[in-house]
DNA sequence: TCTGGGGTCCTAGGACCC
DNA sequence: TCTGGGGTCCTAGGACCC
């Protein structure tokens, strides 16, 4: 008999502030961008959550909900570390964390919203048999899979909770949610047949940034896309993959979004082809007179990249390979901004 | 009060081939 | 002169998760 342990970290970034900074227990603590600028909530201790901040909450609305709240910056290498030494506890079977929410079930989602009933700190343990007993009740916005958008849908059909998902008619399912229909139904009984599937190789990697102020200069957006394409191909590289597929995004001042894609023959990693894709997409997409919010760059269609003797193109490949190894090494060694705007300069086919 | 950045998966429609 | 159906690949957009 399969059992999941679904282990959630509450408030885990407020969390880590809190442990490593005993005068901020008990205290509000809000974890996200700068609260002056145009970021969001990436965490926010349960002392937070009184007021009303939540995750994903833009920092200017959570400023205003808890005027009072210690405003901290993400510290990504703290909370790496943290939990590097979570997996290590786990790792020895010891359920004992006490950052820690833990859901014991039969299924992943099961699992899931177990442990999110469990909170704080608790172990929630569902025996095989009473899986639909426990969800019945629950609104079908607990569901994972369920979000503003099928919630609301649901609500237009009667379908409040989860046990409401399992009377439904399967038909009206079908014709309203398609494939995902029958899943959702399976789901709110309990019966989750999805297994694990950790250490899948990445069907994607991308960039994208958000400017502190809308940019006009349309020169500005092209290097900051050259730049968001060099990390993507850095990673690639890192990687020893290419892509076939990059995607530019565009986000104007007024919120609205687009993309394009192109793709091509054979997969690349390298910033001499990625920049100018992107340039000339970026202009494909660019026919608004409005300011530009954010940008991004995604590589998909990721393959590992062969690199095939031929005839003809040897040499320049070799010399390419060279240099980019080259460009890793300044890069690694001085930072990323040390070479970026020389690559640039470079371009080589 | 004004919306991050990293991803995954699904859908609809078009181009193209047989 | 008009037109089927299946399959593959690609694009754009949207919902969702952490």
């Amino acid at each position: 008999m399969r059992t999941i342990l679904h282990v959630d970290m509450d408030a885990f970034f407020a969390a880590v502030e809190q442990l490593h900074r005993p005068e901020l227990r008990g205290r509000p603590v809000i974890v996200g961008g700068d609260p002056n600028g145009r970021s969001v909530v990436s965490s926010a201790s349960y002392e937070a959550r009184v007021f009303g901040v939540r995750s994903a909450m833009p920092m200017a609305w959570a400023r205003k909900l808890c005027p009072q709240g210690v405003f901290l910056p993400c510290d990504g290498a703290r909370y790496g570390e943290t939990s590097r030494m979570v997996f290590r506890i786990l790792e020895q079977f010891t359920p004992d964390v006490e950052t820690a929410s833990v859901g014991v079930a039969s299924g992943r989602c099961v699992a899931k919203i177990a442990s999110e009933l469990a909170k704080p700190a608790g172990i929630l343990m569902v025996l095989p048999g009473h899986e639909a007993e426990l969800l019945a009740p629950l609104p079908v916005g607990r569901m994972p899979g369920i979000g503003p958008v099928l919630e609301a849908k649901l609500t237009a059909l009667g379908v409040r909770t989860l046990g409401d998902l399992t009377r439904i008619d399967e038909a009206l399912l079908e014709r309203v949610f398609g494939v995902y229909g029958p899943l959702l139904r399976r789901r709110a009984l309990g019966q989750d047949t999805a297994g694990l599937h950790a250490d899948e190789p990445a069907k994607s990697m991308g960039k994208e940034t958000t400017f502190d102020q809308d940019l006009v200069d349309r020169a500005a957006v092209e290097a900051a896309l050259a730049t968001l394409a060099e990390k993507v191909c850095r990673r690639l590289r890192q990687d020893g993959i290419g892509a076939r597929t990059f995607t530019v995004k565009l986000r104007y001042s007024d919120f609205h979004t687009c993309s394009r894609a192109r793709t091509l023959p054979h997969p690349t990693h390298y910033d001499s082809v990625a920049i100018p894709a992107a340039w000339e997409l970026f202009r494909q997409l660019d026919t608004r007179r409005l300011g530009v919010r954010l940008v991004g760059v995604t590589a998909s269609r990721l393959r590992p990249m062969v690199h095939q003797p031929s005839l003809f193109d040897e040499p320049a490949e070799r010399r390419r390979r060279r240099l980019y190894a080259g460009v890793d090494t300044v890069r690694d060694r001085y930072g990323f901004a040390a070479i970026s705007a020389a690559s640039r300069i470079w371009g080589i086919g």
